[in-house]
DNA sequence: CGCTACTATCTCCTTTTGAGATAGCGCATA
DNA sequence: TATGCGCTATCTCAAAAGGAGATAGTAGCG
């Protein structure tokens, strides 16, 4: 069977003629007898009464709740990929919890008011998480902290944040070794790379990695860290977007380990649906609106 | 976009290999590889990750999606007439209120015991109108009184009736013409093959129809009768049915116009799904086993 | 570094498809 | 009943597509 028979199918049980059905499609009558012949033959039933004018059997009306099914789902399938200027379906992000919190917001909802018919799914989680969901085709594209290694993938920098010491007392000089090694750091759970950065941290200071509690959401960990748990590390601007809310305070590190870059990573353009693509465009022009010296790799 | 690549698609996205797949569907890898090709340049789009072992891109994976509806309705649509034994689908039945009352229900239950997957939707009606929703198509046959004179039917003679008068008093002779002229006659609604019995048996003694009531229902015809209101003509089987429920009385009437037949309607058996033919077997054998000596024409 | 298993490409041959021409049929009209 | 009109079925030929095999290229693995 046919994804074309059908169509002339049902073409001829709309219009009633094969004749007519032959124009519609821009095609010939002779083709149209031979196709519903074909399906015929296939379903071993008659589609259309033949006197007089053409009306469908039972058998044909039966079919065509089938085909229109077909059919539907097919159009459906075709406009998901060559949509001219909306997109549809759905789009699964993957990114950082202090990327969601800080970033993400201004660009979805850039891009949702470009492309209202796409569904968008995110997911949040540390790093190493999001690349196995990438990896494994569980999201479209991801936003992580550090270049992935794997080859095939496009790569696009999208943030460059600053990490700060985050305190609940103000701070003027870094702490001493002592004291870091006394503290309790707070991070998220296994896999952030800024938990990483925090273990680089502790290291240059010839202090082995303390007590690290482990949160699964960034407010929480604020939260601890303003009560006196201890320090964290974090990027400057989700600080502080959080400060009027918590009592903390933050202290430079040192340049080497104080940059981080937000990398996109999807896989090549060549899979990407109209979605995604479109959400390349959106974020593309949100990056260089911020900052215009970052390009893509 | 044809259903036979999206059944090599989902071969392939199931099996995550191109090999795989062509073994499945009984055909050789590089029609397996030309196909793939050719719904990625139709749909602008790479499917499947080549890099060694094929995984579905997000693009891949947004197909199977509806490449399941397609082909779900394909493999519907084909079993709804090439099931073997079991048939499936719906028949929509047109049937008299006589007919519906003392004859289908034994052969609705022997149908529905044979076909427990075929969704039976029965519609009633007086017979001019059972003959004009078949020719409509709204239904998939018909039982109605009097042979059908269009050709290209197929016409089986279902059941043999006896028409009775029927009156609330006892009854030994037909009554006189004055009394059929001073009397009531209750009928179903126009285009009931009764009624014309009942306009002929006027007719046959000379008396123009009379008052002619219509009723909707066989229950509330029969009560009227039962009340008093007047005569009227039906199957003597119907009437012995509901005997026991009312106070109504039979009375045979002439020869001539007592005996009516029922027949089966329906489309030539070239257009039968395989849920009617099924319907007409079991009708068959009810008839043969009813009455032997009728048969088919 | 070579082996293995897989995919892409090429070629040949068969089958299918599409368009045109023509024959046949039903219906309406005279 | 004869005739014309409009429609569908069939036939034919050329073009396109499809299937199978052979072969080249490539990634992954030991």
């Amino acid at each position: 069977m046919q994804l074309k028979s059908l169509r002339l199918f049902m073409a001829v049980a709309e219009t009633g003629s094969f004749v007519a059905a032959a124009k519609r499609l821009h095609t010939v009558q002779s083709n149209v007898t031979t196709h519903i012949k074909k399906l015929e033959e296939e379903l071993g039933v008659q589609l259309f009464h033949r006197a007089g004018r053409v009306r469908p059997t039972s058998a044909g009306l039966a079919l065509v709740e089938y085909a229109e099914r077909m059919l539907t789902a097919h159009d459906e399938a075709v406009s998901l990929f060559k949509g001219q200027e909306k997109a549809c379906g759905r789009l699964r992000i993957g990114a950082m919890e202090t990327t969601t919190a800080l970033r993400l917001p201004p660009i979805l909802a850039a891009y949702h008011a470009a492309q209202p018919d796409v569904d968008i799914q995110l997911k949040t989680g540390p790093t190493a998480e999001l690349v196995e969901l990438l990896l494994n085709g569980q999201v479209d594209c991801v936003f992580v902290a550090g270049r992935l290694e794997h080859s095939r993938y496009h790569v696009l920098k999208a943030f460059s944040e600053e990490l700060v010491l985050v305190d609940s007392m103000p701070m003027t000089t870094m702490p001493s070794s002592q004291e870091l090694l006394a503290s309790a750091f707070m991070a998220f759970r296994q896999g952030c790379s800024y938990r990483q950065r925090i273990e680089l941290l502790l290291a240059s200071y010839g202090v082995n990695a303390g007590r690290i509690f482990e949160f699964g959401s960034l407010d929480a960990m604020l939260g601890c860290v303003a009560a006196g748990m201890g320090y964290t590390v974090l990027p400057r601007g989700t600080v502080d977007a959080h400060q009027h809310r918590f009592g903390i305070h933050t202290l430079a590190l040192p340049a080497s380990i104080a940059h981080i870059d937000t990398y996109f990573v999807a896989a090549e353009p060549e899979t990407w649906t109209p979605a995604l693509a479109s959400f390349a465009d959106t974020l593309r022009n949100a990056v260089i609106l911020d900052e215009p010296q970052l390009t893509a790799s």
